[in-house]
DNA sequence: GGCAATGTCTACCAATTGGTAGAGAATTTT
DNA sequence: AAAATTCTCTACCAATTGGTAGACATTGCC
């Protein structure tokens, strides 16, 4: 049972290289030479290139699930919550850019497979504007549209992480403690942008 | 001198096709049968597919400049200014999307060409910066470290203008409408977190 | 009308692409 | 040990890729 061994080796990579330069500009040949095996044991494992990125996709998403999952375990409530997603969120892609990477390249229109990461990222989606109705009725979280508030939300979190290089381009080079700092100051953006409204002084 | 007519059109399908496919996926005959041209042609204007990728990029970044240009001509101050930008900005992703979609290609980290707009780029990100020290100073917006909030500005507002696919997964057609809608919440939000503090009810 | 420059075309080409067919190890099952 | 299954390989292939060479048309200039 070495090659079940090898079908995993070929996702991961996969997931990098697919992440990393798109669909398009990734080749099977290449692929392989970066496994150091033969294109044809790739296609051994998944029938087509379409097959192995939709494989590759549901791979992510269940990755991504997982990682909401253990955000929301601890229970938290209000800008607590938000910020332990955030920070798990961080975490994830410190040590896998490639996850993000791949959201990016299958949330383009013409992607191959925009409706079958849709499918997977449903129900997180649902869970998550159940979770900003929930705090904003219990008065936690300021009031507005949560499904717009979701898509700045998403906008934010993963266009800072993913955005490496504009940050490169603006001058900070992509370190483990300038990551910190973003994520401080993502939060900081955050709450800024989440917490309930003190009593307005002046309402026009 | 029809032929430099040509040379606009190869460049505005050119860039619409780059920045709705990306660069690998966007091959020159394809280009060229949406001109209804050959190859050739293409090749006549601009000598490599990466040439004219880069003289792509170089319209698009005088396209931006001249956006932010228009905006800023107002003279506005504070929150006004930044919503006269986004109201920009938006404006730009209903009409010229591909110009956002592009930004997205050539921020990928292979992108051949992440230096050459960076270089584009780099001038507006300076002023975008100095606006804000400068607003901060004046205690007209929220003070923060000036270049990891443009970068949260940066990413929401490109973020949410350019992840249409994320929003039609997520049940919103992207109408005009919707658009309108999403500006006015992006702003909201914009405004929740760039707000100057009331002075805190409690401070822990 | 001749002529040079400009612009678009046809005809190719070598390299790379995703994919098929099937041989040959290795491993497991009987 | 024989047979069957699992896995990776070599050998091809048709289609597409970016790019070259050069013919042919059109235009403005003398």
């Amino acid at each position: 049972m070495a090659g079940s061994d090898t079908r995993r080796r070929i996702l991961d990579t996969a997931l990098a290289a697919f992440g990393r330069d798109g669909y398009a500009a990734t080749s099977l040949d290449a692929l392989a030479a970066e496994l150091g095996v033969r294109k044809q044991t790739i296609l051994y494992w998944f029938p087509s290139k379409l097959d192995l990125f939709e494989a590759v996709v549901d791979d992510a998403a269940e990755g991504l699930a997982d990682a909401f999952d253990e955000a929301a375990a601890g229970g938290l409530a209000g800008l607590d919550q938000v910020q332990a997603i955030v920070d798990r969120v961080f975490r994830l892609a410190v040590h896998r850019p490639e996850v993000l990477g791949l959201v990016r390249e299958v949330t383009r229109p013409e992607s191959p497979t925009a409706s079958r990461l849709g499918a997977r990222i449903r129900p997180l989606y649902d869970r998550a504007r159940d979770f900003l109705v929930r705090e904003m009725e219990a008065g936690r979280l300021r009031r507005s549209d949560p499904a717009m508030l979701l898509l700045s939300l998403y906008s934010a979190v993963v266009g800072m992480v993913t955005e490496l290089e504009v940050q490169r381009i603006v001058g900070f080079e992509p370190t483990l403690r300038s990551t910190v700092m973003r994520r401080r100051e993502l939060m900081r953006f955050l709450r800024a942008a989440l917490a309930p409204e003190t009593p307005t002084p002046a309402a026009p």
